[in-house]
DNA sequence: TACTGGCAGTAACAAAGGTTACATAGCTAG
DNA sequence: CTAGCTATGTAACCTTTGTTACTGCCAGTA
């Protein structure tokens, strides 16, 4: 586990802490689709990302969801963060949105790395920047953005978190991310496919060019 | 000063805390209205909110803006804490949405008081949370909700900011707020006038019962 | 008083997005 | 190979929101 931090955090922590993450945290591989954290669920750790990218979602009371951004490699979740001190339940559903690995840090630590550790302090105050910028970047697409646009970012990001050229979701998932209906996402997507910018497929959609 | 931060923030701060920030902090009033922070700007200073109430405002590319939340007493604004970490721009507009009362600390201290203050580093972890919640908050809004339930919303949260049970703005300036047009606002506000929720007035709205 | 500028009311229309309904195309288990 | 399931394509229609245009209204002031 020390190798994996190492390389990941190493430009970040110092090696005492550094070693006092590998002593306390727990090593975790999980498969893309697996659910790691619930909306109202209490929160037992803090994920830190070794690899792949975590996918957060908000739902609404009626089960619509909205995707809000993803997390990747060195990044941490700063609403889970948020949570512990609260000792509120979670707000958001975090699920793996490829086959990833982290480290799973008890709560209880954080504390007193908080006062023990700069380069904690500074980790989770960063942290913390990023996610409010994400998540304005969030209002930003749903608020000044029509759908065909949002789309159009969503498939990029994707593809990107991905490494992969295809994006293999059904429209009816994709829909639920952006908080839309499958139709009109069909729609939107077949406008793309004849503008060349995407070629359909059944379960895959095949990037050719975004921009 | 000191009296003032005793009052709102004594029950956070020790009081070596809090003389430091006395010595340090500048006394600001500002009338309804100023303009605290544009986007783009550098930070000076962090406020600490003593009384009044300030709206934080995001804009897009074409100048439309968007309202978010508000700072009220006890507040204070994780973006600034989050830009000064990292010297960047802000993201955000700030404007007093009442005559407000705050006290500025220079950023500079901010990083000492993270760690010799344990109380002070609450007071932080705290605030973010706080403006995460209200991010996904507002995000829910804007995403989950239509217009006449965001109207409605909006009405509530002005009048309880101005303690006051009448709103005292355009249409045109509410449409600006919301994110929409002067003339959707004006037809829905007519739908609440009928439905007995409020009485519309030249330059203010008058509130009856808004539930 | 008459003029002016900003504010609000309303109608008519346009556009985006959501809904319903149905057709068809691929995949897969038997 | 085929039945059945799931994903996608498409049309027709509805609702919400945005746009344009024009009206009247009020307040301040020349």
């Amino acid at each position: 586990m020390i190798q994996e931090l190492k390389q990941n955090y190493g430009h970040l922590f110092e090696d005492d802490l550094i070693n006092e993450i590998a002593q306390v945290g727990t090593y975790k591989e999980v498969p893309a689709g697996f659910k790691l954290m619930e909306i109202g669920s209490y929160i037992k750790g803090m994920p830190l990302l070794i690899s792949g990218a975590i996918k957060i979602l908000r739902d609404d009371k009626e089960g619509d969801e909205l995707l809000l951004y993803y997390l990747e490699k060195g990044d941490t979740c700063s609403m889970t963060m948020s949570c512990c001190l609260g000792q509120t339940k979670s707000e958001i559903r975090a699920i793996a949105e490829t086959d990833t690995v982290l480290i799973m840090v008890p709560i209880q630590k954080m504390e007193m790395w908080t006062s023990k550790y700069k380069s904690w302090r500074n980790f989770v105050f960063e942290s913390y920047h990023t996610r409010l910028n994400e998540m304005l970047h969030t209002i930003d697409s749903i608020a000044f953005n029509n759908m065909d646009q949002r789309l159009l970012e969503y498939l990029k990001n994707k593809s990107r978190i991905n490494e992969d050229n295809s994006i293999r979701n059904t429209h009816q998932e994709i829909a639920g991310e952006l908080h839309s209906s499958r139709v009109v996402i069909s729609r939107l997507l077949k406008k793309l496919e004849k503008l060349g910018k995407i070629e359909l497929h059944r379960n895959y959609i095949e990037i050719i060019d975004l921009d």
